[in-house]
RNA sequence: GGCGCGAUAGCAAAGCGGUUAUGCACCGGAUUGCAAAUCCGUGUAGGUGGGUUCGACUCCCGCUCGCGCCUCCA
């Protein structure tokens, strides 16, 4: 039975599909103006593993996350750059794309583009001005009226009138109350712009969200995922304007991943103190940075640092090792009868508890060492499958230079491993002993067993 | 100022009102020509002050500290 922690009411709730089955989740994806972060990578993941949990679960799922592909530090940017926005937003794109495959992501079912999207946020916006919820602004601007939405603060915990009180954005006159938001800007010169019934402009941040996930999900489902500061204003703002414009519920369970951090600080943009995943990734395997994201509970706060990721190398050693000996099959099937599947299971259940069901995994792997079993160990690789990893061969784990320059190949290590075989077997230990601190001073560890000598990367 | 989250051993990180979390690091032993890997074993916890309880790391209250949201942000 699985578990979600609710955000919408702050505790844990067994999950209840709308359709019995089936599973509709949307989840808030990028701004496509800027190489894709840390924080980036982890919703990325975390919502991944959501979608395959679902999945190995036996429901239909149907998973939609959104590009926003038009916005102001889009506009921006592409003038800085001296580029169209089609050209800087399909680059960032297909580096996304890059990074996402690289980490082991999944493709959603549904990647939708806001500019794609005008016409049905058209008719949103046209629905809360006929329900009285959207108001014309001065400056030709469409803005939502929070004062007449009940229930605005709902997710996020606040009300309108303590958050007035540390109100901190410029009053906007043309705003009827300072937390109004803007649903249709109207257009500016030299800035892209679409037809509407209230003149040229383009959509406000928001409205992107409600329209593109109504379209593909109807008004009413059942996941919605993103990451912790989307959760005010801008969800807050979606369920105002869906529940506004469709008159039922919007969303059944809030999902919100916890932030990464650099020394206990948030790691964002804004704060400039960001890391790309591409930056990580000349340095360190992906697969273990996708490790290193699910060792910790997904609404945990996950402080960044190379000691971290270095530990997370060596624990994924560990399990590829215990796997290395074994004949394991790549497509191995999880045997549902066996205890650790089992508690595997329960943990997953609990909320995606993924540091938990890792913590199965090397519980398992302590197992198949024992044991020298195969089946064990090929339980073992379809468990890790289904947090996606442990999907390659060990070797290709254990032996791999993740872009360093100066490495060792892997000729000269199996030359330097031949030329060590012929020392010790004439009792040369001394040369021997050479030739092995010489390759560890180089990076790479040899490991004598009765089948011969194998060798992987420090 | 308002609202919220957290504090677990050297580092990271979970569950749980009483019974080994887990990984890395560390220590002892087995194994090895010596190592590495692996196995066996030991040790190192629960911010602080109270309360509830036969019993609390786990529940409740206070305090301290940290973090986040209240502006664009994953």
């Amino acid at each position: 039975m699985l578990k979600i922690y609710n955000s919408l009411t702050r505790d844990k709730q067994e999950f209840v599909p709308i359709v019995p089955g089936e599973v509709r989740m949307y989840v808030c994806g990028m701004t496509v103006y800027d190489y894709c972060h840390l924080g980036h990578a982890r919703v990325l993941v975390v919502f991944d593993i959501v979608q395959r949990w679902l999945r190995a679960s036996g429901l239909k799922v149907c998973y939609v996350r959104n590009i926003t592909d038009i916005d102001d530090k889009i506009i921006r940017r592409a003038a800085e750059n001296g580029e169209t926005i089609g050209e800087l937003t399909a680059r960032f794109i297909r580096c996304m794309d890059e990074d996402a495959a690289a980490l082991g992501v999944a493709r959603p079912d549904h990647e939708p583009r806001a500019t794609d999207y005008v016409p049905q946020m058209l008719r949103l916006i046209r629905r809360l001005e006929e329900n009285g919820l959207a108001y014309r602004a001065a400056a030709g601007d469409v803005n939502f009226s929070v004062r007449r939405f009940p229930g605005y603060g709902k997710l996020s915990g606040k009300s309108l009138d303590d958050l007035r009180a540390g109100e901190r954005v410029d009053i906007d006159s043309a705003k009827e109350d300072p937390l109004d938001f803007v649903l249709w800007k109207s257009a500016r010169e030299g800035e892209p712009s679409w037809a509407s019934p209230w003149g040229d402009g383009r959509p406000g941040w928001h409205i992107e969200c409600s329209a593109m996930s109504s379209e593909l999900l109807g008004a009413h489902f059942d996941i919605h995922g993103g990451g912790q500061d989307l959760q005010f204003p801008h969800h807050e703002n979606e369920i105002a304007q869906s529940e506004g414009a469709h008159g039922c519920r919007f969303v059944n369970y809030w999902m919100h991943n916890g932030f990464v951090r650099v020394d206990e600080e948030k790691m964002s943009k804004s704060l400039g103190n960001f890391f790309t995943i591409r930056e990580i990734l000349r340095r360190y395997d992906a697969e273990v940075l996708r490790f290193f994201i699910l060792r910790a509970h997904y609404r945990s706060p996950l402080n960044y640092s190379d000691a971290h990721l270095d530990d997370a190398r060596h624990a994924l050693t560990r399990l590829y090792t215990a796997l290395k000996a074994l004949p394991v099959a790549a497509a191995a099937e999880v045997d549902w009868s066996e205890p650790h599947a089992a508690r595997f299971a329960a943990a997953m259940n609990d909320d995606f508890n993924t540091p938990e069901a890792c913590a199965v995994l090397f519980d398992l792997a302590a197992e198949v060492n024992r044991s020298q079993s195969a089946p064990l160990a090929c339980q073992l690789r379809a468990l890790a499958g289904l947090l996606g990893l442990l999907g390659r061969e060990p070797q290709d784990f254990l032996q791999a230079s993740p872009a360093r320059d100066g490495e060792t190949t892997a000729e000269t290590i199996e030359a330097l491993i031949a030329e060590r075989a012929a020392a010790k077997k004439r009792r040369d230990f001394t040369e021997a002993d050479r030739i092995r601190s010489g390759l560890l001073a180089a990076g790479v560890i040899l490991e004598d067993s009765a089948n011969g000598t194998s060798w992987r990367r420090a």
